[in-house]
DNA sequence: GCCGTTTTCGGCCCGACTGTTTTCAGTCG
C-alpha cells in the first residue's frame, strides 16, 4: 500500500465524518495527516516495516498512526460499525460534484432517497430538487452544470502548459490603465508539477475595470462568478481561472495569502495568533488595538512575523515555517547556478537541431559545458547511433571543440537498457565517452524485482555515469514503472551512479519529494533537459522549480560545478 | 484527532461569493 493509497483512506474517512456531522476539528485533523502522507517524501509502509516512529509526519499523532499501522499491515481500516446503516448509500459520490459538500449531499441522499449521479440528474430535471430547504431553482441548474462538467473534467494539466495559459492572459491584460503586479499565485507559483486551476493576483486603482477586462477576455468560456474584487472563469479546455484584484500597497499580504499552500498559511496563522496578529490577504492586525498593517512585499510580511523569507516552492507545512524561525532557510539553487546540460540530442538520432547548433545555443545560456547524447541503436524509431556512427559523432565533437571557444562540447550517449539489463552498447565503446547516460525505453510492465534487477545491473557498469527519467512516467497519462526508490537510492550510493532530474515537462523525473529523499541521503543529481532542439534547453526552468520544492541547494546538484570538478565528480 | 515559548485541556485560520433568504448557511480556496 503506498502512499497516495493510504492518503485517499483518511480522505474518505473524512468525508464520512463530515456526513455524519462530527467535530469539524476532528475531520480537520484527518484531511491534515492525509496531506501530510500523501505528502511525504518516505513511504510509509516502509516506516511500518521498519517499526520506525509515524509520529513525526505533522498531523499524525497517538490515533492516527495506530490506524497507518492497522491499514498497512491489514490493508483494511475499521472506523464505523456498520458504514452502510450509517450512511446513506451512494452519497460519496455527490461529494466529487462541484459546489456540493456535505450538507447538501446528505441533504440529497435523505431527502430524495437517490443513490447515483443518474438519479441526480433526474431528479433535478423533474424539479425535486429545487423544492428541498435552501434550495432552488438556480442552486439546481448550477449542480446540473457541475455535474457535466465533472464529466468533461480534465485531470490536473501539468505545469508547463498552465504557463503558456499564464502568458497569454498576462499579455492580454497588461495594457488595462492601472494593473499593476500581474502574477500566478497559488500551486503554479509553487511550481507544483501539475495545475489544478490557475490564480492571478493584481493590484489596481480600479478593480471593477480589471475584473470586467478580465472576465470579457475572448477565450474566456464561462464566468463561474464575479465580485467586485474577484472573478473565476473557465477557458477554452475547461480550466478555471481565478483572479483577484487588491490596492498596490496590499500586493505583498495578497502575493502570500494566495501562494499558500493552504496548510502553510494555516501553520503561519497559529503562529501569528500566539504572537498576537491575525492575518488575512489584507495584511497583518493586532489583535489587541486591531489595527491593520499593511504589506507591499512578501519579504517585509515574513520578516514582521520573525521569519526568514521563504521561497514559495517549499510552502507545503513541511519544516519551512520553524526553520524560518531559525534563519535556516537554505539558498535554494537558482538557474543561474547551472553550468551545464547534459542530456541533449541531435540531429544524429531524434533531435531537430545539429551538434553545432546545440552547443552555440547552450554558450549563449552562458553554459560552460554541455554533452551531446544521442540515442542507441536499440530505439529503432530513433534512428540511433550504432558503434561505427558514434565514432564519427566522436570525431565530429572533438572537431568542433578546436573551433569552439568559451564551452566545452562532451562526448556521450543515452544508452538503451535492454530487458535483460544489458546495455545497448559494447563497453569498448562506451568507455571512449565522456559521459554516459542509461535508461529505460521498452518494457514499462515488467515486475518490481524484474526492473531493479534491470536497472541496478545498468548502474553496476562502471562506464554508466547517469541513470535517466528513472521513473519512466509521463505527464499526464504514463504511470510511473515499479521501482522501488529506496532500493534505487541505495544503488545509486553503492555504485556512485547519478540520478537525472530530468526538466522535459511531461517527465520531471525524478519528482519533487524522490528529489528531497535523494537529497537527504546524498545521492548524486544532474538536473538536464532532454532537449530535442535548441528551444528545450530552456526547458531548464522546470526542472529549478521541482528541484527548488526539494529543497535543493547548488552543492546538491553536480552540474552546478565548474568544468573540471564536474568531470572529477564521475565514476572514471 | 492533534497539539503546546500562555495550555496535557481547550482550543483549533480567514474572507469572498452565491443563492437563499430578510440575516445567513454552504462552499470554496
Amino acid at each position: 500500500m503506498n502512499n497516495t493509497e493510504i492518503a485517499k483512506v483518511f480522505y474518505d474517512v473524512a468525508d464520512l465524518l463530515d456526513l455524519k456531522g462530527e467535530n469539524p476539528f476532528k475531520i480537520r485533523a484527518y484531511q491534515k495527516a492525509a496531506r501530510s502522507i500523501e505528502h511525504s517524501s518516505v513511504e510509509l509502509e516502509q516506516v511500518v516495516k521498519e517499526g520506525k516512529n509515524l509520529r513525526e509526519i505533522p498531523g499524525v499523532g497517538e490515533a492516527i498512526e495506530q490506524k497507518i499501522i492497522d491499514l498497512v499491515k491489514t490493508g483494511k481500516l475499521k472506523l464505523f460499525e456498520d458504514p452502510k446503516k450509517e450512511f446513506p448509500k451512494g452519497i460519496t459520490t455527490f461529494l466529487d460534484i462541484p459546489g456540493v459538500g456535505p450538507k447538501t449531499a446528505n441533504l440529497l441522499a435523505t431527502e430524495l432517497g437517490i443513490t447515483s449521479i443518474e438519479e441526480l440528474e433526474a431528479a433535478i430535471v423533474s424539479g425535486r430538487v429545487s423544492k428541498l430547504y435552501r434550495m432552488g431553482d438556480k442552486t439546481a441548474e448550477n449542480i446540473l452544470h457541475n455535474i457535466q462538467a465533472l464529466r468533461r473534467k480534465d485531470q490536473r494539466i501539468p505545469i508547463g502548459e498552465a504557463l503558456t495559459v499564464v502568458d497569454e492572459i498576462t499579455a492580454q491584460l497588461k495594457d488595462v490603465p492601472g494593473l499593476k503586479n500581474l502574477v500566478a499565485a497559488g500551486s503554479l507559483r509553487r511550481f507544483r508539477e501539475t495545475i489544478g486551476d490557475i490564480d492571478l493576483m493584481g493590484t489596481a486603482s480600479d478593480a471593477e475595470a480589471v475584473i470586467n477586462a478580465f472576465t470579457t477576455l475572448p477565450f474566456v468560456h464561462e464566468i463561474i462568478s464575479r465580485g467586485q474584487t474577484k472573478a473565476s472563469v473557465r477557458v477554452a479546455g475547461g480550466l478555471q481561472v481565478d483572479l483577484r484584484i487588491m490596492e498596490h500597497e496590499d500586493f505583498g499580504s495578497l502575493l502570500q495569502y494566495f501562494t499558500g499552500s493552504k496548510e502553510h498559511n494555516i501553520i503561519l496563522r497559529k503562529r501569528a495568533l500566539r504572537q498576537g496578529f491575525s492575518l488575512s490577504e489584507y495584511g497583518i492586525t493586532d489583535v489587541k488595538t486591531g489595527e491593520l498593517e499593511k504589506f507591499a512585499t512578501e519579504e517585509a510580511f515574513y520578516k514582521r512575523l520573525g521569519l526568514q523569507y521563504i521561497p514559495p516552492e517549499i510552502r507545503e507545512a513541511g519544516r519551512e515555517i520553524e526553520k524560518a524561525a531559525k534563519g535556516e532557510i537554505p539558498r535554494l539553487i537558482e538557474l543561474g547556478d547551472i553550468k551545464g546540460d547534459l542530456h541533449v540530442h541531435t540531429d544524429w538520432s531524434d533531435g531537430r537541431d545539429s551538434l553545432e547548433d546545440e552547443a552555440a545555443a547552450a554558450k549563449e545560456r552562458g553554459y560552460e559545458y554541455i554533452a551531446i547524447t544521442d540515442h542507441s541503436r536499440g530505439l529503432g524509431i530513433t534512428k540511433g547511433l550504432d558503434v561505427e556512427r558514434l565514432g564519427k559523432q566522436i570525431a565530429a565533437i572533438k572537431e568542433l571543440n578546436r573551433k569552439l571557444k568559451g564551452i566545452r562540447v562532451l562526448t556521450g550517449m543515452e544508452v538503451d537498457i535492454h530487458a535483460d539489463g544489458k546495455l545497448d552498447m559494447p563497453d569498448e565503446a562506451l568507455v571512449k565517452l565522456d559521459f554516459v547516460i542509461a535508461s529505460i525505453h521498452s518494457g514499462f510492465n515488467e515486475s518490481r524485482e524484474k526492473m531493479m534487477g534491470r536497472i541496478i545491473k545498468a548502474m553496476e557498469n562502471p562506464n554508466v555515469d547517469m541513470y535517466a527519467h528513472p521513473t519512466c512516467r509521463l505527464l499526464p497519462g504514463r504511470e510511473p514503472v515499479a521501482v522501488d526508490m529506496e532500493e534505487l537510492f541505495k544503488a545509486a550510493l553503492r555504485t556512485g551512479t547519478i540520478l537525472e532530474i530530468n526538466a522535459s515537462p511531461g517527465r520531471l523525473d525524478l519528482k519533487d519529494k524522490h528529489i528531497y529523499r535523494a537529497r537527504e541521503l546524498g545521492v548524486k543529481m544532474i538536473m538536464s533537459t532532454d532537449s530535442h532542439s535548441v528551444e528545450h534547453l530552456g526547458f531548464m526552468r522546470f526542472d529549478i522549480g521541482i528541484a527548488r520544492r526539494g529543497w535543493c541547494e547548488a552543492k546538491d546538484v553536480l552540474n552546478t560545478r565548474p568544468l573540471r570538478e564536474f568531470l572529477a565528480a564521475l565514476k572514471k
